[in-house]
DNA sequence: TGTCAGAACTCTGAATTCAGAGTTCCATTG
DNA sequence: CAATGGAACTCTGAATTCAGAGTTCTGACA
């Protein structure tokens, strides 16, 4: 018997929904969120909607805008430079473990995800393309055997999947990702640990560079 | 004039004082904590309570104890390996970054640092003994200019001093870190960026052996 | 027209109240 | 004596209520 899943409470339900909102773009920066309008909206009381609040406000999503209630922090590319820094090495990491210790699965099941993302740019899927490329990511952080790493980049991939939006949206020709992934994935079936660490940090690099560059380039409308 | 203190919110002061107990050790892994009892401890109602707990639980600080509420989490030698691994990346870049970009500061400001550690040490004080590691630690960050470091970081420091709490306390003679210290020091002030992320890098490796050795041969007594 | 005082409003944090899920404990029965 | 049924209790999540800090708006005045 597997541990029994416990109900979500509506707060996780109401971060989730806001999460949501945020990362898609739907509210852009600068946006304000006021409780009771969150509660309304949803059909909930004041009281989960603070606490999911609380959360997002915790992680960096949300930040106080005093005597105003909370607004969506803006996105800055100076941010964004920062998260693809710290996920080089995290991800680098995760590489290397998954290389020692999950080359079997990687192997076994890391095909599938690559056409899956495959398909997602082939059919100019925006929303399957980021989802695609987080379940590949997702799949590197369970191999490596830490359980650190998928919580620890949980509350960066919000800020990941708002920036995603915000680029690919703009781009006609998306950029493919998937041969550099493609690289990380044989490293770490070969059980290449310093290769595919290399190829990680290389891969989130150039990525880091290219985002950078098209967020500077065409600052996104504040609210 | 500075940002301008914001009031620290009820919840806030609630989970700080929450959190002191469980990394010092006064509240033993295990140990059932109900919304209802610390509010009566600290003299506040339920509310703040429950939001402060709610932040402890999505560290992982606390876990549910379906039907019972929440306990303390038990604290895993296995999980304290990971953190070590999870920080020696996390801190070589900011190692790393420091050297690039620190240099000046590190020089000027570091040497006190070390020495305020290397007093505690010669006191035998062990709560002085942890905040100056973590002192110096987040100084580091600070020089990174990676603004997103010294969060990251600090979910886990709240593990690391529960560790540091159960071992240093059974060490007769503690050992000595602060030589590695001033030598990741030395390689900042340097501006050896690629030395500081290596010397940065084996000392957490060694400590995390350190460490995790000490956890295991004598597993802490659960409540 | 620009500035300032103050009333009205907005929004939050915290307390209190309510309802339900799950646990514990005890008496009864085989 | 072990197992079972169920009453009483514990604890939480959510709703509602309350009080206060801060903002916005309006109109008088220089």
């Amino acid at each position: 018997m597997k541990t029994m899943a416990v109900a979500p409470t509506l707060a996780e339900q109401v971060r989730d929904a806001v999460l949501d909102e945020i990362a898609s773009g739907r509210w852009p920066a600068g946006s304000r969120v006021i409780q009771e309008q969150v509660a309304q909206q949803l059909g909930v009381s004041r009281q989960p909607v603070q606490q999911a609040l609380l959360l997002l406000r915790e992680q960096g999503v949300l930040r106080d805008a005093p005597g105003r209630g909370l607004e969506v922090a803006p996105l800055a590319p100076d941010e964004i430079e920062q998260v693809y820094e710290l996920r080089a090495v995290i991800e680098g990491l995760a590489a290397r473990r998954a290389a020692e210790r999950g080359a079997v699965r990687a192997a076994a099941e890391g095909a599938a995800l690559v056409a899956a993302g495959r398909a997602a740019v082939a059919a100019g899927d925006l929303p399957a393309m980021v989802a695609a490329d987080q379940a590949f990511h997702r799949f590197l952080y369970e191999l490596s055997g830490n359980a650190l790493i998928a919580p620890a980049m949980a509350a960066h991939w919000t800020q990941l999947r708002r920036a995603m939006a915000e680029v690919l949206v703009r781009d006609e020709q998306p950029r493919d990702i998937w041969a550099q992934h493609a690289a990380i994935l044989a490293a770490v079936a070969a059980g290449d640990g310093a290769g595919a660490e290399a190829l990680a940090r290389e891969h989130l690099t150039q990525a880091a560079g290219y985002m950078v560059a098209r967020l500077r380039a065409q600052p996104p409308a504040s609210a």
